[in-house]
DNA sequence: CTGTTAGCGCTTTCAC
DNA sequence: GTGAAAGCGCTAACAG
């Protein structure tokens, strides 16, 4: 089915002018007489003229468009920081392309393929769980194209950055849970791929280090972030001959789930068990007990990366800033930590 | 700053054939020499030769991109909606574009024009609460671009619907509670402007007359969706000399914002006020008490609006479709509605 | 102020 | 099997 859209040329033979006559008065650009602008605007409006971008990219070879790479769309959080993003990006005159990756792999390349194909002018990147290898990346690098990652970064790439203060985060919130006279913290932790995993575990050490506590390996579980094996490991840790008082996730939905498992076997939050989780997803604030929790900017995350993209932009392809922001983290402390919250 | 993408036409030099010759090897012509085929897909490889599709849209008229508009992305069931269609119009070989129009009518107006600047093939909408002027849809139907709508939809336009059935959901869970022996039930509505609105308005009334309840018209509230509103109107139901015994409400967020006032009252859930509500969100299993609730299928709408438009798109312009697909839903049963399931 | 021309990267006849 | 040429819709010199 081939359709006809309405082009210069339409309006132009409309009006008997040239196309270059038209498209000065549609642009505003100075050089054209009132009237003829004029009667271009009205004849433009009447018949629905849409500019075709795929043109004016094909012209100018800036698409106006960027993209955004996230591994999932399942909780808030990314979609929040899109909405960041498209605010500033919008504002800058920029379209936005989001793909989701399914915390796939194979997917994040394929989506950086249809980013490359449709010319974007620059890319958002949070890295799937899965991805060890960044060639995918890198093509975007080679060919000039402004590449900004945040929350899970890349950390071989000489690109900027931003992420927030996981370290810092991590240590307020063991350190929170210590106040509170906790003792055998337990950490249900990331996968060792991403940098924000590593952050946070280190977060968690140097707290009890800080403190004088031991450092438990038994108490440190490594997981895949999926909700069934979050189940799991919490049920283990329950189980053990002796029980942490407190868990510190991850993120919020491992949080949550723990908060299921430890209701479901009848002991209480906080006085036996507390639980801090990362993130403040809009979930945590509903669950019973609320979740005490290391809050990021979401919003505020997307804007900032979409700021440093067009930066990078309107720069030399070779002059690679790689710096990193970090934004900072708040603690939300609610009754998951402290009954008194409750 | 100008980049140079690598083209048809560097790889041609270099091979000293033609560029012809170049893209039909790369599209897979059969009338190419094995070799010359070889040799082209081998170099495009190592330069990372990326297709432009802004060049084979601007020739082929298609820009094989299809766009989504969405009237908001803070809860997790728009993106859901999102991920099933992704998952559709990947299969098919279509991009997506996704953006969400906060609700303001204003916006949808300028997320339209993207769509239509880009050249999207198609596009799916679900309408803002604002939203009561269709023009700039209507251009996408003049324009022979294939339109869906789903969950808001447009009812003025003859174009493919998707929707879940919200009269039967509505009279179902409403007649859920009255066989919990609520007698006096309140429904917390969307704005008049949403069908959704008025279809689970109707199945409310219904589900009353049909149990012989009276329907009482300070028991009705319509409003606009926002938390804050939410709060105000449910604190005003309460507050009533002869209070409520259940509430029904538009949606989750709505129906979790009541559960959180009703607590703080210190009145219990579900015996002196049960709570339903609508769509199964995320968050609606997490709160306590569970939240009983009409879950819609977020996937499925997606993927089946994406089915229809691709249909659409297989067609001739004038030939639209006007169906509407009815999704079924089913109603979740969980604490807030009967004690039992605690 | 306006028209003419060239060209962005690609596919697609039409020749050979 | 391959090349030459035209054209998708638009902007940007270059002439007038």
């Amino acid at each position: 089915m081939k359709r006809h859209q309405t082009t210069i040329i339409d309006i132009a033979r409309e009006l008997n002018i040239s196309k270059s006559t038209v498209s000065r008065a549609l642009t505003g650009h100075p050089n054209v007489k009132p009237e003829t602008r004029k009667a271009v605007l009205a004849l433009a409006e009447k018949v629905d003229y849409q500019r075709n971008m795929l043109a004016l990219s094909l012209v100018t070879s800036r698409s106006n468009t960027l993209g955004i790479i996230v591994p999932e769309f399942l909780t808030s959080f990314f979609p929040q920081i899109v909405i960041g993003a498209q605010e500033v990006a919008r504002q800058a005159g920029y379209n936005v392309i989001v793909s989701q990756s399914d915390e796939s792999y194979e997917t994040e390349v394929a989506n950086a393929r249809v980013m490359l194909a449709n010319r974007v002018d620059g890319v958002l990147v949070s890295l799937t769980k899965e991805t060890r290898n960044y060639d995918h990346f890198k093509v975007f690098q080679r060919k000039g194209i402004p590449i900004v990652f945040f929350n899970r970064v890349c950390e071989e790439m000489q690109v900027p950055k931003v992420v927030v203060d996981d370290y810092e985060g991590a240590l307020g919130a063991v350190e929170h849970l210590i106040g509170r006279g906790k003792k055998r913290i337990a950490h249900l932790a990331g996968p060792d791929s991403l940098l924000i995993s590593r952050k946070r575990l280190q977060g968690y050490k140097d707290a009890l280090r800080k403190n004088g506590l031991p450092l438990l390996d038994e108490l440190i579980i490594p997981y895949d972030l999926t909700v069934e094996k979050a189940k799991i490991y919490v049920k283990h840790l329950l189980d053990l001959s002796e029980p942490p008082d407190a868990l510190f996730a991850i993120n919020d939905p491992t949080a949550i789930e723990a908060i299921q498992v430890i209701k479901a076997k009848g002991l209480r939050i906080p006085e036996d068990i507390a639980v801090v989780g990362f993130s403040n997803d809009y979930a945590s604030a509903l669950i019973e007990p609320g979740l005490t929790t290391v809050a990021q900017p979401m919003r505020e995350i997307g804007k900032v990366a979409v700021q440093l993209l067009l930066e990078q932009m309107e720069r030399e392809v070779t002059d690679w800033k790689a710096m990193t922001r970090i934004l900072k983290t708040q603690l939300i402390v609610r009754g998951s930590s402290a009954a008194a919250y409750r």
